[in-house]
DNA sequence: CTTGACCTTCCCACTGTAGCAAGCCCCATC
DNA sequence: GATGGGGCTTGCTACAGTGGGAAGGTCAAG
């Protein structure tokens, strides 16, 4: 199968499957004239990656899970490890974030937001500590 | 006053600085010696940018701020969508991120989390739409 | 044989920050 | 006057992840 079916099939970008490729999270078996061949099994790693990165692990997190995967002898604890740091960054970035909509939003309700110059945000933003 | 010294009072690395200029966020004087020269108001400016980056404003936001609050005739209601966009975008990101940790903190919920190979959350990577 | 769709590799862009290196400049100390 | 250390200059590299595109090989249909 051509990169580029493997492309439908998984819902990836043919340019990503290199790049991953290149990472060395796959490998794929080449043709004598150079193409990349998939089977079905590669596309359920390709897959796998795309649901992976679909909930933002990294691309070194997504490493270690197709490991993981693939091992049969595998302990669930330490996939369980691997989401839950995920799901701790995530968290933190988060609500670092909401921190900044909500002080950015509480600013925006005390600016007039007309044509006057007059502009708490800007206040804040020249003499926040 | 040497790039170090406003690196110093304004909270920035003298490299961002540096970057910043180049991204044309600001100007600063040149001395005989080639050295950039930063006076009172080139710190305000500085601090007035690092301010906006901690509140996660890209660089594109960070110029038209900086332009509106040069502009002693500017509207506040430039100032407040710009702001208010900007916490839609954070407020959307921090939205599909919890959506994420949440998803996964369910699916760790049921990882046995021990020695056994079996793992809902390698299931689940396998097998999302 | 030509056309068009596919494939290959390689380079560049983005965002924002940091590190390193070569070379110049200034000041203090000897 | 020379030397050393710290600051300054520029420019390259890298990161993570994705997209764009160029230049070229390959294959099938017409």
């Amino acid at each position: 199968m051509n990169i580029g079916e493997a492309a439908r099939r998984s819902g990836l970008s043919a340019k990503m499957i290199r790049h991953y490729e290149a990472e060395g999270l796959l490998s794929a078996r080449r043709l004598p004239n150079g193409y990349r061949d998939y089977a079905e099994a590669d596309i359920a790693v390709l897959r796998f990656i795309r649901h992976a990165r679909a909930l933002a692990f990294p691309l070194e997190d997504v490493r270690r899970l197709l490991a993981l995967w693939r091992d049969r002898h595998r302990a669930s604890a330490d996939v369980r490890r691997i989401a839950l740091d995920h799901v701790a960054a995530l968290e933190a970035k988060a609500e670092a974030m909401q921190a900044m909509a909500r002080s950015l939003r509480h600013l925006a309700a005390h600016c007039h937001g007309d044509s006057r110059p007059d502009c708490p945000i800007l206040d804040e933003l020249e003499k926040m500590p």
